[in-house]
DNA sequence: ACTGTTGATGACAGTGACTGACATCGACCG
DNA sequence: CGGTCGATGTCAGTCACTGTCATCAACAGT
């Protein structure tokens, strides 16, 4: 046993969602996530850069995602290789449903933290741009390619939210991905 | 004359502006911006929610983007509303580039206005896909059209801010509308 | 056992963004 | 001429976030 009570980042990431839900963002101050966590406000900063951050750090999303698709066949085709990666990111939320849904109600609700999950996805996008040129996809189809699988993700992600139950999200994203054609037809 | 100098707002803007590129986003204080424009800290935030909208607010590219989706002709192809809407947008930026590029290199210097000029993105895709529902495109189309021909305008924004030489933004869009094609084809 | 170092934390003062409440005063209206 | 209105000023207050220094258990080396 240390001096302190173990998992203090934890500690505090949970006191957070919890307030954040029950009382609403702005109404929770973080000397009160800070206290409930059994720390001081200082702490708090020292583990989350802002009061926004401790509802997004740590996430493995973009490694998983920028994983997948650095990790697909050579020869795959471009589409099959943004699809590996939205099957990554898709895996990731199986069986969590109800605590996805706590946490982005919590987002959705607070202009402030919408703002940071955006900043996130396009971090993730430019990430996915990185790989896809590593896999020798040329401009502007790489940077192209990966803002438009951030697309589907987005709309893939909110779809699969508001469903009215549990359902895989991979399928979801693959319908997607396929709807794609229909916006580029041509008429 | 009124009692005060008129157009408060627009002085605020230009100040703001101004000392950004100058000394930096968080080394201005809204106390400075406010004199600069001689008024008060308080009279900012009568005219700016915040430090970060002051760069934002009044941007008529909304507008513009949605209208012209929305006045396309009604039996015109998905892409080519898309298209029509990419060149309004493009429209706006025709001839301003220096202070496009001045604008630019502020917002992207600082996660900040990032986030929010990402919100204002957001915005406008919803925006979009509201327009598109009314055509009567279904959904999931129309949101991922939306999410998608976001896309397009981000990269190809990027390309026009980063070509050497000024360039018509809208035959680059048209390029990229044309380039989704290539993420979409199946192997 | 003694001592020096390290790392996570606490304590505390300070800055600046943002808000609420109230006062001011020229313009405009009747 | 009196009353209302709207944009602004003034001022006090909250809270996010930072810099700095102190504390103290754990640990390593002697």
């Amino acid at each position: 046993m240390g001096r302190w009570e173990p998992n203090a980042r934890k500690r505090l990431a949970e006191a957070a969602l919890q307030l954040y839900s029950e009382q609403g963002y702005e109404q929770t101050t973080v000397a009160q996530i800070a206290r409930q966590a059994g720390l001081t406000e200082r702490t708090f900063f020292r583990h989350y850069a802002d009061k926004r951050e401790v509802l997004f750090a740590g996430s493995p999303l973009q490694e998983l995602f920028v994983t997948a698709v650095a990790t697909a066949p050579p020869s795959a085709p471009l589409v099959d290789v943004l699809g590996a990666g939205l099957d990554a990111a898709s895996a990731m939320f199986a069986g969590r449903r109800e605590q996805v849904l706590l946490r982005q109600s919590v987002v959705a609700a607070h202009p402030e933290l919408r703002e940071r999950e955006l900043i996130k996805l396009a971090s993730l996008a430019s990430a996915l741009a990185d790989a896809l040129r590593d896999r020798g996809v040329p401009e502007p189809t790489a940077a192209l390619a990966a803002e438009t699988v951030m697309a589907v993700f987005k709309v893939g992600f909110d779809r699969w939210i508001t469903a009215a139950e549990e359902t895989d999200m991979a399928p979801l994203m693959r319908d997607l991905l396929d709807e794609l054609g229909k916006v580029t037809a041509r008429g």
